[in-house]
DNA sequence: ATACACTAACCTACTACTAAGTAAGTGTCA
DNA sequence: TGACACTTACTTAGTAGTAGGTTAGTGTAT
């Protein structure tokens, strides 16, 4: 297979296993049988766990970028943007699976030093994200960053509850987020 | 020492531990070195990690107890029972570390079955704490589980946004979860 | 004497990471 | 056209370090 395809590859198996597991807890050696391929290889790709896992924060940077071109294209009230936001989000994470971003959150302490500055980059572009979809709600700046980081803190607080509490959850949760965006 | 007094000073070390790095990542090792025994010691007070996992389940419930039976001698206005809730329960968490809760629920699908089920029944009983609360307030005991449950969520993810934006953000959530409450 | 609290030394499994080698392809020059 | 240098995408076989867990034995207080 060729570089970008087997990239590509290796960094979705990695997403994947991130929103299971987290990222210190999957490891070279499942993600290698997983794809058929040695441990070595995917070192040849990714030098280090740290390398990919930068990749990774990129990746969903990019996925943000565009979730918000999509949302801006479309005809739709802006507190529905907001929540169409928070539906795409969700509808990427399945039931046995957390936010990939709060992953990383969980296992900051031990991750190194340039990841850790990555993850801080993403997290902080995701609060962006959502302050300017209020933006076209209400204008107070302050306020909004301040919904913003509520409304994503209690999205990903439910989804590790979810694994606790089963899945009803998140209908509860977006009934109450759609009351605190209006 | 005698045993009560080592077994309490190894789930106090190894709550911190979790509330750190979470239950997969701390180890017997770094726990033995801290407290000046060795792995073996710690496998005499408690045969497997997983049993140690269930002794801090057992110690998060108990503190859980203490908490409400604290409140609940307090002669404040109900809303202020709530939130008094969630400032205790964010006082005993340092700014590096994550509710000891979120941490179990982060590791969730590759905990022990029988350790799963002892983070399940305390995850539903602090929802159930903050509802009871709740009813002091509005006696609607449906919509108070949903709030709970919506309190909660926002709470934990804040306390692992902290990780990535500072602390300022505890401030910040602790006044949107107060309009919640009202 | 016996139970308790502990240690030294070990085991197996798994982690990230590396060294050395190889088959298959690409580009270039006589 | 064909020999040569080089690259890509891998494999096999390791390294050192750490994980949870075990076994057999030691010191001590009652």
């Amino acid at each position: 297979m060729d570089m970008e395809n087997r990239k590509e590859q290796i960094i979705e198996r990695a997403l994947v296993h991130i929103k299971k597991r987290g990222y210190l807890s999957f490891s070279y050696d499942h993600l290698s049988k997983e794809l058929g391929l040695t441990k070595a290889s995917i070192h040849y790709h990714f030098e280090k766990k740290e390398s990919l896992g930068l990749a990774i924060c990129d990746r969903i940077e990019i996925g943000l970028d565009q979730m918000i071109l999509a949302i801006n294209s479309m005809h739709i009230d802006p507190r529905e943007k907001t929540m169409e936001f928070f539906r795409m989000r969700i509808s990427h994470i399945n039931s046995d699976e957390i936010c990939p971003i709060s992953a990383f959150q969980a296992d900051f302490p031990y991750l190194p030093e340039i990841l850790k500055q990555s993850v801080q980059y993403v997290t902080k572009k995701e609060i962006g994200c959502v302050a300017e979809l209020l933006q076209d709600v209400h204008k107070n700046k302050n306020k909004n960053e301040a919904k913003a980081i509520l409304l994503l803190s209690a999205m990903k607080g439910a989804l590790q509850y979810r694994r606790a509490v089963g899945g009803e959850i998140m209908e509860t949760i977006s009934k109450q987020l759609e009351e605190i965006v209006q």
